[in-house]
DNA sequence: TGTACATCAGTGAACGCGCGTTCACTGATGTAC
DNA sequence: TGTACATCAGTGAACGCGCGTTCACTGATGTAC
């Protein structure tokens, strides 16, 4: 049982930034300081609240304290700025993981520490889901690649994103000797799709308003059926 | 393999029912005939198209051939509209899962055919996502739900709706002795996970574009997964 | 069988909404001399 | 160290968009007598 407690990269510099929801109050210099990151800020905090569609360029600028055109100095268009929300959100599930994978004990056989270590990847996805609603769907509710081409800044602090972080735990698993294998080429997949559907059903679906002890146990019997099925 | 055949209700009667896409085309009498069932059609046909967020309200009344806000007559609002194509979806997704059983070989031990018949619910499922994109996602795309206080308009031609299609089939597996009993309480929510994390990332995710056949075989592997996992 | 009438399905016009995006601008900043 | 200047980040105003929804209406239809 373990809380959430996620990283999300926020303002480096705050010098001359607006403070956020009051956009009344003046900045003291006509440059705003990092207008990128405050307007990334705004868009993370945006896409926390309400997933990708509440990722609005004028709302962004309006917490920025700027003028709604002023965006276009940083972002291509409200596309790009999603685009850069997406990969802040997709690199906080690999930190979920990174954040989970922390707590499987070091000791036991390799098998264990395998198994340990898919679990963790799993239980980060599914757990992230369900703490930060607004910010997977933003990462992973439309469409969405992270496979190919990685992008450095969809990684956690190993560098790793969510889908290298599967790939990698699995590559372990064979390495034990628990998972043959003939048996490994796809099957990033196969656990993903688990994963991904009880994150999805647990969102919007069936399971949602389900206590979060309950989602853990189920979620837990949805690993060993994984485990055991795979 | 089996190719996709879905029947969507669509008018019973054309009656006065002015031809979609050519709005300029008079109706011969004053009144439309039943509209309800035209705005329900163009609905269905914009969320096929493009999920959800295409049903438009007055999008359907202009295939109707009908001013924008002829539809209050007999829909509350737009969202009123979007639940009766949702229900229409939903109804869809059960065919579909009943077409496949209809496949399921008659011979075979009661265990053989119970677990032909949950696999065929879900084969069912995802090949429907597969095929019919837009309505998947206006059935299962956003919030849902399917289980309690069951809807008619969801069920296929046995009445069933897509949940209780999954649950009959995995009573069945206990009746044959292929599931302990114990085993059987949340089994639903494990398997359509499972089956649901896959659809969606056919749809949306890494398996987007990926052939119908490997897809198939991917599917397979899923179910033989679930199987021996549950 | 004919006539008066109530009903209510569809009309036509208009509304306010917030959005993304473009335009010509201004003036603080950092740099070259 | 001081001055002229180019740069370019942020301004202010405006645009067109299609949407959902409301209003007062009209006239075809079916019904009661």
């Amino acid at each position: 049982m373990n809380s959430v407690h996620i990283e999300i990269p926020m303002s480096v510099t705050t010098r001359n930034s607006a403070t956020p929801g009051s956009p009344s109050s003046p900045r003291s210099t006509y440059r705003h300081g990092d207008l990128r990151r405050a307007l990334l800020d705004a868009g993370i905090e945006l896409a926390r609240q309400g997933g990708p569609d509440a990722v609005v360029l004028r709302e962004a600028t309006r917490r920025a304290g700027v003028a709604p055109n002023a965006a276009y100095r940083h972002f291509a268009n409200r596309q790009d700025l999603l685009a850069a929300v997406r990969a802040a959100a997709v690199a906080a599930v690999a930190q979920a993981m990174e954040a989970e994978m922390a707590d499987v004990p070091t000791g036991g056989t390799p098998t264990e520490q395998a198994h340990a270590r898919v679990r963790a990847v799993g239980a980060g996805y599914m757990r992230f889901a369900h703490a930060e609603t607004g910010l997977f769907r933003t990462a992973f509710g439309g469409q969405f690649s992270v496979e190919q081409n990685p992008d450095p800044a969809m990684g956690g602090l190993t560098g790793l994103n969510p889908f290298e972080h599967l790939s990698a735990a699995l590559d372990d698993l064979v390495t034990a000797g628990a998972l043959p294998p003939e048996r490994r080429q796809g099957a990033e997949y196969l656990a993903w799709s688990t994963v991904h559907g009880m994150a999805l059903l647990s969102i919007d679906g069936p399971l949602r308003g389900t206590p979060a002890d309950m989602l853990q146990l189920l979620g837990q019997r949805l690993l060993d059926m994984v485990e055991r099925g795979l």
